[in-house]
DNA sequence: GAGCACTGC
């Protein structure tokens, strides 16, 4: 992702406008009503109505924070957006970031005893609610782009159904783009025979509409369905910088092989235009580029040329372009799936969902009319589905449930769901809380052991080893380690292409036993003899700004195992580190026993022809190729974390184990399977 | 010899 100080200018300079021309000034006295007098406000409105910075200043002004309260935003699960969108609103209200206006995301709280609108993540409200579980300080929680149906969203919307019902003065309203309003009203208000705190669902909740500023966007479909839309899409890409006025082309793929191929195909058509045409510069937008090619798209092209970005799905709503005037859309997209009888993630490409379509039709009418191109056929595009799934119907659902029980939801299918996740992923997920001891037989949260778990900002199986190092006298060692895997792959980099010098330097912090001790070595050397300094990280071909961050997640580790009583200090005392039974055992190996203690689930063994075998035997699997046990040779071992993409099936973070150490910590598990 | 859409605590 890109470097959030970069993508702040874009940011600000796409919502700059004077607030009294928002047409939202105009509904200011109709929503200041409906929030008074309904419990629930759904509002209904695009980006660029002004709706996240209008609303939590209408509500400051109209006394909504009097009494020393504050107004929570959940500005989507973006960090980005937390920040700019705070630093806009400061602006306005006349105040100092931080004072009155503030915002607080992951190793970042710019508020203050004075702040009285906040703007923060959904995932941080939900860690907000471990010590204030009513959120007693708001008046008012915004929740701002609902209808993304993010986890963390979804899971909030359950928990303030819940806090509405115990407090009818907190005032919930809800932000939604397209027209899933009523479903949100449906879900918080009561039945039609039914009352909540004295209130029918005709006074429960409104909806209120604000119109955006949008312009007309045509569409186009094809009559004929096409074999090859990447090739399709090339062609109208050409078609409309030969035959339409100017204006930047937005086009819409899957992934960064499909973007590539396009790009180049592109290229090559451009030597073909002759030396009349105006200039057409292809820029790559996905994820995983690194910033500074990230932030081409951002800047006007040069004079007599025309841009088209070849983007993922993450200009649909997550990165907003100026100048866009034709939007090509693919069709397709890839999702993340997951499948609970195997365990395995899945990156699947899909047809979109209508709803998706439309906004990334949108995209092209945002500061003039526009055109949009669907490289389907217009009978295709109704049968796509109404709306995405949410991401709670196609996840592994540990993680959730484990913070849920924290909560205190005892019953986690009888927890009222905005959408019902389908049985088969709670039953999944409760099973491996199950095998890692964090729930009992009885489906209750184990003390302290599951309570624990719940309180790490980790995935269970990370927690569960985290957890367990003290035992092993590797606590030090282990929060290096899962510091570094939160950074899912992105510690190494290469430095201008140059994979010779990456691989080099692989090399040198590479060890036998796998990617844990080697992401180990790497952050041991950074903070030592690399002194955190980012030429040195260049030099190195690492990653200097994950680098950091897996600084910054060590030492929240170690603070949130600091406030569970455990001490890093205390247990790295070298005489610490070699008692508790574990002695007899190498640095190495206890590390590596310590990890199957919560990887046991994630047990693979090599096949002599280099490919790996699930510990069921069921299913082959690879090593990814930035594994340091990428063809090299292994018996046993346990990863981190397991991807299918395109009939293959990855592990990533791998380290060589011994199988004996599979029934000795995780007996149950692998009794007669 | 070969690769992962997007967020987040």
């Amino acid at each position: 992702m890109a470097d959030e100080d970069e993508l702040e200018t874009p940011l600000i300079a796409e919502l700059y406008k004077p607030p009294a021309l928002l047409p939202i000034a105009q509904l200011k006295d109709a929503l200041l009503y409906a929030i008074e007098t309904y419990p629930l406000t759904v509002i209904i409105g695009d980006t660029g109505s002004g709706k996240t910075t209008q609303i939590p200043q209408f509500l400051f002004q109209a006394g909504w924070t009097s009494d020393g309260s504050v107004i929570a935003v959940t500005q989507q699960p973006r960090r980005v957006a937390a920040t700019t969108v705070a630093a806009r609103v400061a602006e306005e209200v006349g105040c100092q970031l931080g004072q009155e206006v503030g915002y607080s995301i992951r190793f970042e709280d710019v508020t203050s005893a004075k702040t009285r609108i906040k703007f923060l993540t959904d995932g941080l409200l939900l860690r907000e609610m471990l010590i204030d579980p009513l959120l007693t300080r708001y008046s008012v929680v915004m929740v701002d782009e609902a209808h993304e149906r993010s986890l963390s969203s979804d899971i909030l919307l359950g928990l303030l159904k819940k806090i509405m019902r115990k407090r009818p003065e907190l005032r919930v309203v809800i932000s939604s783009a397209t027209l899933q309003a009523e479903n949100f009203l449906d879900f918080f208000a009561p039945g039609p025979a039914e009352q909540v705190n004295g209130k029918s669902k005709e006074e429960y909740g409104r909806i209120v509409s604000i119109q955006g500023r949008v312009y007309p966007v045509d569409i186009f479909y094809l009559a004929e369905p096409v074999p090859d839309y990447v090739e399709r899409a090339v062609e109208t890409v050409m078609d409309i910088h030969t035959n339409e006025p100017e204006g930047d082309i937005l086009l819409f793929l899957t992934g960064r092989e499909e973007i590539e191929d396009a790009i180049d195909k592109i290229a090559d058509r451009i030597t073909d235009l002759g030396p009349d045409h105006q200039n057409l510069q292809p820029l790559p937008l996905y994820a995983g580029l690194p910033a500074d090619q990230q932030m081409y798209v951002f800047q006007a092209a040069g004079e007599n040329t025309r841009k088209v970005i070849v983007s993922t799905n993450i200009a649909e709503a997550s990165i907003t372009i100026d100048g866009i005037v034709y939007v090509i859309d693919s069709g397709f997209v890839k999702l993340r799936a997951y499948d609970p009888t195997t365990g395995i993630e899945r990156l699947v490409t899909v047809p979109v969902s209508k709803a998706s379509a439309t906004q990334r039709g949108g995209r092209a009418g945002r500061t003039q009319p526009g055109k949009c191109y669907r490289l389907y056929t217009k009978d295709s595009f109704t049968t796509l589905e109404e709306s995405t799934p949410p991401e709670i119907q196609r996840s592994n659902l540990a993680p959730v449930i484990l913070q849920l029980m924290n909560l205190g939801i005892q019953n986690i299918v009888c927890f009222d769901f905005f959408s019902s996740p389908p049985s088969k992923l709670v039953i999944r997920a409760m099973d491996m809380l199950f095998s890692l001891g964090a729930i009992s037989s009885e489906a209750r949260l184990t003390k302290p052991l599951g309570a624990q778990m719940a309180e790490l900002p980790l995935e269970p199986m990370l927690a569960k080893a985290l957890l367990n190092s003290p035992k092993f006298g590797c606590l030090y060692e282990m929060l290096h380690i899962a510091a570094m895997t939160t950074l899912q792959g992105n510690a190494f980099v290469s430095q201008d292409g140059n994979i010779k010098l990456l691989d080099k330097a692989k090399r040198k912090f590479a060890v036998e036993e796998g990617d844990h001790i080697t992401l180990l070595n790497v952050y041991e050397a950074f903070v030592t003899t690399g002194k955190k300094d980012a030429q040195w990280c260049r030099s190195n071909s690492l990653n200097y700004k994950a680098m950091v961050k897996a600084v910054s997640v060590r030492n929240q580790l170690k603070r949130h195992l600091e406030k569970l009583g455990i001490q890093e200090s205390a247990l790295n005392a070298p005489d610490v580190r070699r008692a508790g039974g574990q002695s007899s055992y190498s640095p190495s190996e206890r590390i590596r026993r310590c990890l199957v203690t919560g990887f046991f689930a994630h047990a693979a063994r090599m096949k002599p022809d280099g490919t790996f075998q699930t510990a069921n035997g069921e299913t082959t699997l690879w090593a990814h190729p930035t594994s340091i046990l990428f063809h090299r040779k292994a018996d046993w071992v346990v990863y981190h974390e397991i991807m299918e993409t395109k009939n293959k099936i990855f592990i990533r973070d791998i380290t060589k184990i011994e199988m004996d150490w599979l029934t000795e910590y995780a007996p149950e598990y692998y009794r007669v399977r």
